[in-house]
DNA sequence: GACACTATGTACTAATCTGTTCATTCCCGG
DNA sequence: CCGGGAATGAACAGATTAGTACATAGTGTC
């Protein structure tokens, strides 16, 4: 049923099925993605992963040398992900007290249709982040968000609508952990609480209630 | 080194180094909750954590049953510790914007000060809790802290300190999203953001901060 | 002090999993 | 149209790993 991929990129497309070097290592990476996302690093299998391939395992090791470097390429192109759409929000121009609760309403809403990457983040947390270190990719990667938070709360200060004693990197930090918790830990606190975290319904009045403890926080 | 073990509990103790039941139940569950909570569920290994245990792999399939079993119970084990402590802080007596502060507080040491019960928990997460779904122990467990909170809001409310629209359970995972996320997803943000958040004071800050959204929150 | 039952150690097995070998096919440049 | 490097497949190897069979030792009970 995946059969129909390698269209997009790659020198194949046009009929040939076969030799199709950036299709192929597409594909591998997409199912990677998954298979970590769903199992962990060492609950994802090789053998696994190459089944749901349309290659074989072999193509896996010609690639990405091996498992952890398997590992290391799906990461990198999941935090690739969230620097592409940074920085399309044009922020600037808007008032400051709007622009945090678009800024806040944005980053929950990208880790909720953002699963995988969330998951990947969790693994990489369970490994104390020694791939993610490792990595130059991803060098002074979210820096962009600290500078946007930078110039909304200035803007904000200087109108008088902020309060003082506000830091970028901690206000981000607030924002991350309640957009972040309510991905992660949903399954747990769900399982616990016996409540549905995951409806349309629920998300949406959580949305509201993560942007008004923000703005709760920084306005003056 | 582990060798002193077996004190606490258990028939043993006096002297008879062979025969412990409990002891060696014990030291098992101990050396479990760690080798789960660096490493994962599947990244975990019997053999290692028999090999660290002052008794065999032997001994781990007697009392536990399999790898899933020991799982289970050390999952279970990490859980009854909160029920443990949870209560004791008698925040009836406190006035409500005082009681609330020390809840947060207490949530937040706590967190800091248990590790291997978040990564547990964070494993947990990314297996969609199906451990803990599966667990009658774990039925209904931290509902104590719903109703604790429930307590507080509505002090607060009649007082007219807190505002109107507060929803106990809600508010609970705001302070839980944000006390959890400095453990867990400190090792990716310290290595993105170049931070340390582990650090005595870093911590302090930290804390003092949770508090504060907290608080502008819930005040009128 | 023998009996029955629990607790424990050693050595093994069967399955699983990562990584490799060897051979084959594709495709582009001359 | 062919020669050579890149791409691919099938099967295999070596190591790891969860789990077990067998044998033995301790221990409270009568």
């Amino acid at each position: 049923m995946a059969r129909t991929r390698s269209s997009e990129a790659g020198p194949a497309e046009r009929g040939s099925r076969t030799q199709d070097p950036v299709g192929v290592k597409r594909d591998i990476l997409d199912v990677a993605t998954k298979e970590f996302a769903a199992n962990g690093y060492s609950g994802a299998r090789v053998d696994e992963i190459a089944a749901r391939t349309r290659t074989s395992k072999r193509m896996i090791y010609y690639y990405f040398g091996s498992k952890k470097g398997l590992y290391l390429a799906v990461l990198e192109n999941a935090y690739r992900g969230i620097r592409e759409v940074e920085g399309g929000l044009n922020l600037d121009t808007l008032e400051p007290e709007i622009a945090m609760r678009a800024l806040v309403a944005y980053t929950f809403d990208y880790q909720n249709a953002h699963h995988e990457f969330i998951r990947l983040v969790m693994i990489e947390n369970i490994h104390d982040a020694e791939h993610l270190r490792s990595s130059e990719v991803i060098e002074g990667l979210n820096v962009g968000v600290i500078e946007t938070l930078k110039q909304i709360i200035s803007r904000g200060q200087r109108s008088g609508k902020f309060r003082n004693g506000l830091a970028p990197i901690d206000l981000h930090m607030t924002i991350s952990a309640l957009a972040f918790f309510n991905v992660a830990n949903s399954p747990t606190f769900s399982a616990i609480f016996k409540v549905d975290m995951r409806s349309m319904n629920a998300l949406a009045i959580r949305r509201a209630q993560v942007i008004d403890v923000v703005m709760r926080y920084v306005l003056a």
